[in-house]
DNA sequence: ACCAGTAGGTACCAATTCGTAACTTCGGGT
DNA sequence: ACCCGAAGTTACGAATTGGTACCTACTGGT
């Protein structure tokens, strides 16, 4: 910690801002500022549930991302070593991305975060139809 | 999902950008969208460590945040159900916020998060280490 | 001959974001 | 009398972000 007088710190406050002068170091500092890029999730997903991928089929999966866009998450990835970029010089040049054992990791931890999801996305969506039916009711009386 | 040809989808691509007009609907997706947002992981950890807490400790443990962040994160955590608010009108009035029991779902998660964390670090240190003394073996020969 | 696709890099431009500063209300300390 | 703190809200402004368009080099299809 190198900030008086806190003891907390996960995520990153200017998260990706430029300054982050004093960074404050904790563990789930680094992981959540990684995972917490736009679209980061969406990649690593997707390299984990359709395996090694090129460059152009990421792009076509990852809907609506740009070229500019998917090239920075991925090297930024590179760089944190949870993805692996293969190039292979020929004519049409041929990149692969890849999940490393270091992006592996993280399966149990999305695992659990998407049940999370849905349940609470399920768990919300009775809430909503028990809301209507009250009002149903209401209105009907 | 509502965009076609695709079957990924885990955070959010303009990621709290007001746009987001189709947003693709995933499990992982408003869970990420949440825990995404700056500052976000270092509330819901200190609200988890140091229990319930008024604004103005909440604001001095997480240092460097701005009162007008912390109220919009706060609200947000509020409206995601992960986070309650106790208003008193007393008059000096005191507002109390807590993890409610949905955001207390988190905590196996961040833990796992934060192990992985730390056990990365470690290997990255040891890592540098490793590489230091080799240079210097080199650098000595 | 011309366009598409591969895997990007670069410049520009709009929008969004986040911090700072000022304001609120009320009571208590000096 | 004056300022501080509680817990914000609001306005303003500067910086970052991320999309679009255009560029690369090379080849294969029509």
């Amino acid at each position: 910690m190198t900030t008086p007088a806190s003891d907390v710190s996960v995520a990153s406050p200017p998260a990706s801002k430029a300054k982050a002068k004093e960074s404050v170091t904790c563990p789930m500092d680094f992981i959540l500022r990684m995972l917490m890029g736009p679209w980061t999730t969406y990649i690593l997903y997707n390299l984990r549930t359709h395996g090694p991928q090129r460059f152009g089929e990421l792009k076509r999966r990852v809907t609506g991302i740009s070229a500019k866009m998917l090239t920075e998450r991925l090297r930024t990835l590179e760089g944190a070593s949870l993805v692996k970029r293969d190039y292979e010089a020929t004519i049409p040049p041929k990149v692969t991305y890849s999940l490393t054992q270091r992006g592996h990791e993280l399966d149990d931890v999305m695992g659990r975060l998407a049940e999370i999801g849905t349940r609470w996305e399920t768990e919300d969506a009775a809430n909503r139809a028990m809301r209507a039916a009250a009002a149903e009711l209401k209105a009907a009386e």
